[in-house]
This record gives C-alpha cells, structure tokens and sequence, in this order.
DNA sequence: GTGAAAGCGCTAACAC
DNA sequence: GTGTTAGCGCTTTCAC
C-alpha cells in the first residue's frame, strides 16, 4: 500500500507537506505542491481514510437510520439526504430498524464505534428512542418525519395533523358518512398527529368519533390488510378510509379487492404518501402528498450546521391529491369505473368546512 | 473517550488482555475476563473501530452500489444483502450511481479509502465499469443484477434472456400481433439479455423482427413514457408492449393512459419486475417476476465466502405472474374492465410454442 | 514555509 | 496465559 511517506521520499518533501497539500491549506510553496501532486499521480497514491478518521476523532460518515429502507417514502427522504451528503463529502451508511427499539440501539452504538459524524433518523418511539449517548458524544443527530419526545433535537416533519384533516374532511364533503381511519404504531409522533387530524376533522363536521372505525396498526402492508378488512366485516362497517401511510394503503386496497368491495363507490379511500402509481389505479388513488425529498434535503442542511443550537423544527407543508378514490361520483373520462353502478351517487350532505 | 488502557487498568490488566477478551479469543483467565467485561460495563466502554479498522487493515464495511436507491426492484435487493450483512456484523454502505460510470468509478475510490471489505454492484456497464483496483487491493466484489464482460467476478443475476422470452410469447399467445419491446441502456447486460429474450420469442413464433417496434430508453419512468408515446404514435403502432423494467412500465402505462389507449383490449402490456400494487392496477398488470430479496442474500453469501475463486454465476429463474393487462379477453370477475368492448376480443392466431 | 515527532486507539508479535 | 511494545497511516503541534 502506497502510504504518504511514500509519496513524501518520491517528491522530496516531508509527510507533512504532502498532507498540507492534500487538505488544501496554503502557505505550501507552489514548486512543492506541484511535486506533491505529480508523486501522488505516478505513485497513484490514495489517502487512507481510516487512518485520517483516526487521527482527526471523527469519520466523514452520517448514519440514516429508517424503518423501512423498501418504503418508498423513505428511500426518497434518503435521496435528499444523500445529495447533500455527496455534495458535502459525506458517505450514507443506510440502516433499517424495522420499527424496532432494540435495532435501533444498535446503530447508534455502531455510529459511536465508527466515530461518525453525525446521525439521521426516523424514530420507532417519540419517548423511548435514546440518542443520550450520541448527544454526549457530540455527535449531531436530526431526527426526520417523526420527532422526538425526551430530548433536545432538531426535525424536519410535515404538518400531519393538517394533512390528516384535510383528507378526512376531503372525505366527508365527498359524501362520505362514515370515514374510518388505519392509523400507525402510536408510538410514533406521526400516527398520533395524522390521527388528532382525523378527530378533529369530524369534530368541525359536527359528527362523533366512532372509536370502533379506528385501527392501530404498523404501517406496513400486511397491517393495512388485515385492518381493512376488520374495519369492514365489523358491526358499523365504514363507508370510507382515511389510511395513513402508502403501504398499509395499498394492503388496504388489496383487502377491499379481495372482499369485492368496490373503491369510491362503495368505500371512498384516502392515503398517505403519494407515489407514481396513485395515477394508474383505477380509480385512481387521492393520497396526502409530502415533500419527501426536500425533507431530506433539509434534514442533511441542518445536520451541516451541526444540528443547529438551539434545535428547531422545520414543519413543512402537506397537499392533497384529490382523485377518483375519494369521489362517489362515477367521473366522466375514461377512468375505467363500471357505469352501471353510477346512480350509488347521492349528493353531499356534510357541512363543507 | 473511554480507551482500551481505561479498561485495562480498572481491571488491573494489561490493554492486550482486555483485547483478547473483547475479541473473544480464547485461554484468558476466566476471573481476569470478569474483571475486564466489568469494568468494560462501568465505564460504559465503547471499542473504537475506526483504530481496530486501522490496525486490521480492514473494515467491516461493505459497499453496495446500485443504480437508483428509489427503485423498489433495487431496495428489495439491498435488503438480501443487509440482512446477511447484520447477521455477520457487516455495516452496509449504500451508493446510488444513477447510471453514471463517473460516481461509481467515484464510489470504488471510497471502497478503497475507506479499506472496506467488500463491493457489490450493479455495473453501470459491463464493459467500461472498471473494477481492476479493487481487485488489485483484494477486495472481493460480487456483481448483482448485472454481469461485467471484462473481468473475473462472481455474479448473481436471472436468467433475463428467458424471462423476457416467456413473456413475449405470452402476449403473442394472447393473439397480440405487433409486440412492440422498450429495453433498457444497451450497456446492461440485463438489456442486451431481455432484448435477445425478446427476438427469439419473435422469431419463435415464426414473425419477423420489426426494428421499428423496439425502443431503447433508460430504465426510468419518463423514459418509458416517451418511448411509449413514441411507439403509439409511428406509423406502424404496436399492439402490445414488454417493457422491460418496473419504472419504465409505471411510464408506459402512464402514456398510454393520457392517450386514451386502453390497455390490454387495445394494447397488451407486460412489465418486468413485480411489486404489490400491480395487483391493484386495473387492469391487473402482468409482470415478470424476480426473486429479488434471495438475489440479494445469495451475493451477500458469494461477498462473505471472498466472492468465490474461480468466480460462479448464480443465474435464478424469473416467473411470468399472468394477469389482465395481457388478455385481450373480458375478464369474467369484477376486476372493474368496461364490458361494453369485450366484443373487441378475437382468438389466438399465433403458433403456440 | 517546512520538517520532526508525537500520538489517535487498537492488535499482534514476541518475550516472559 | 499475560504483558510489553511496535506500529497501522495520518495530522498537527511545535520548533526552526
């Protein structure tokens, strides 16, 4: 292996200078530097990064820590992320933590063994998700689509509660009557929000919450499945969803194809997260849209700037993308619905808000 | 910090002890381990392995470059990987090389610097993706989804050639006459590969190859929307379509929607790789399908066992999922077709190999 | 402006 | 079995 000792006896020079050259600080005699450079090119010398991280007390490596690295909403968070990075010289180092405090732990501690400069993640638990240690360590942490209950730390989220609202609402002026909600592990800062957005929804509609159309499931796509299809072979079976992330939607879509239960007419769907397919369902599917890549982009920026002190949340905007999922009305176009059925229509009768 | 010689003194033995203790080396004495994992345990010691890295000449780090980070096809592979990473105490570092021979040349040097212990990678080409210093630096690399034609390297693909070779046919069998094939950046091996699968069905079947059918695009959602649209607006419009990637096929559909072109009644469709929501499209869209997830495990396993020496290629079969975007039959259930136009359908007149 | 030398935290000879 | 010690490759005082 070619060292900088190496590169140093080649040019004439000392190691000292060769790394002076090397991290651009100036004051290096121009004629130096340029047998510096012209070592390092024939030796094809490449400086080991270890032995810098050794000496230098910290790696150019941020650790991502997500639930799901096949959730689409996350890979495009890390996509932000990773621009950054990459722009500021940072490599990614990706976990998943599956949900799981215990996994969870064990990236940080892998964070602190490998001196890493700082830390990105999505919490399995608002309160018992620790970052003491990395905290202590100095090591900046930005905690990104959920928050942070226990401790001191800057976030970048999106408005859930509103979101929430808005769809539920977006349901109910639809005709809608009896709007049931799959929400997540409430554990979680966003389960709880998109769920307070939902309450609040039919409150200003002047309508109870039917706790029996609730269910708490795990955001994955299995959990959207089996709840689906509970909400709807229960006693009050709702005649909309309110789902609260992209995959516990698209299981919850399966249950209802699967039950022959037909979308928006019999059953209005609203999701979370909104991705290139919403548009090829048929009827194609109203979700709740975030800004998933400048999340991340954001989240990156602030963990630059040492995660800011003291720590600040950045709440960004949700939008609703109404489609033919939230509409009782057949639509007119060619959006592939049965035109038998149309007469199920019947005009709105909530308050629109 | 907390170093090896804190351990060691507050367990009274030398810091070479203590490292044989944490390294679980046997022939210390069971009471001076005690000591030394108590006092590990007070002082809440941390190993530092960015020094054992060091000192190893190697760290436990495995680079993954893959193209796109946001496609599911890659992410499910990232997830074989990681999860025989974990189980072998390996972090995993993710690369995004967006197709691009510059970041995964730019990616390689960082495996270098970084002495990580070992490469896999979906090759942006397979001639002019270099591998040679890291070879050269003995560090094992194991290509996935891709092969590489200019260097000894163990691989894990499908047989692509096949797959699309199934597929074809089946649309042909559907009683489809022009299949039009919109393939991915001839540099891939999997696009030469499906491509051939692609002709030799054509051929088959007795039918010409009409160059005019076949686009070559990008493996991206926008590149097949422009392909698609292309094809169905020259002279000679196709009848049916395989498009040979999961994103190019969302941008197919995509165009083929905003055309006001019907799939499967007036245009056959199969896409390359499957995922949940092809269920939930309507019509249902046919696919064929990869085993991603054991793509993944299986060049995590070739990775760790030091990529196999002669190298191997693991070919894994793919699996046609049949489903409505490729009858031009009315389906009978309630998979939400219009049934004024079944009349549309007419019988096969393709050999049926 | 440049070089000598110490030292980051750990492991592995090697000596005892 | 255990301890001493050198050294992995780099950066950074501190002299000059």
């Amino acid at each position: 292996m070619v060292t900088i000792y190496d590169v140093a006896r080649r040019a004439a020079v000392s190691p000292a200078t060769v790394s002076r050259v090397l991290n651009q600080r100036q004051g290096v005699d121009s004629e130096m530097a340029r047998r510096v450079l012209e070592a390092v090119e024939t030796l094809s010398y490449r400086p080991n990064s270890v032995a810098r991280s050794l000496r230098r007390q910290a790696a150019p490596v941020w650790a991502v820590v997500i639930s799901d690295i096949e959730n689409p909403h996350f890979t495009s968070l890390v996509r932000g992320i990773e621009d950054v990075a990459r722009a500021n010289g940072k490599s990614v180092v990706l976990c998943n933590s599956d949900e799981d405090l215990a996994e969870e732990a064990q990236y940080f501690e892998v964070a602190l063994a490998e001196q890493m400069s700082g830390v990105i993640i999505s919490p399995a638990s608002d309160r018992l998700t620790n970052i003491g240690a990395l905290l202590a360590r100095g090591i900046p942490v930005v905690t990104i689509d959920r928050r942070l209950r226990n401790s001191r730390v800057s976030s970048v989220v999106v408005d859930n509660r509103n979101g929430a609202r808005v769809a539920t609402r977006h349901l109910l002026a639809a005709g809608y009557e009896r709007v049931g909600c799959i929400v997540g592990p409430l554990a979680t800062s966003t389960a709880r929000e998109r769920l307070a957005g939902y309450r609040a929804a039919l409150r200003e509609a002047g309508l109870r919450v039917d706790e029996s159309l609730i269910r708490v499931s795990d955001y994955k796509e299995a959990g959207g499945y089996a709840s689906a299809n509970d909400l709807l072979s229960g006693a009050t079976s709702p005649d909309a969803l309110f789902v609260t992330n992209n995959l516990m939607t698209v299981g919850a879509l399966e249950a209802l194809s699967d039950m022959g239960v037909r979308v928006a007419q019999d059953v209005g769907v609203v999701g979370f997260d909104d991705n290139p397919w919403a548009r090829l369902m048929r009827p194609t599917l109203s979700t709740v849209a975030q800004p998933t890549y400048d999340i991340g982009r954001r989240a990156a920026d602030l963990l630059l700037s040492g995660a800011a002190d003291p720590p600040v949340v950045l709440t960004l905007p949700t939008s609703l993308m109404a489609r033919d999922s939230s509409r009782r009305t057949a639509p007119a176009g060619r959006s592939g619905r049965r035109t038998g059925t149309a007469a199920t229509q019947e005009p709105t009768r909530r308050r629109l808000p």
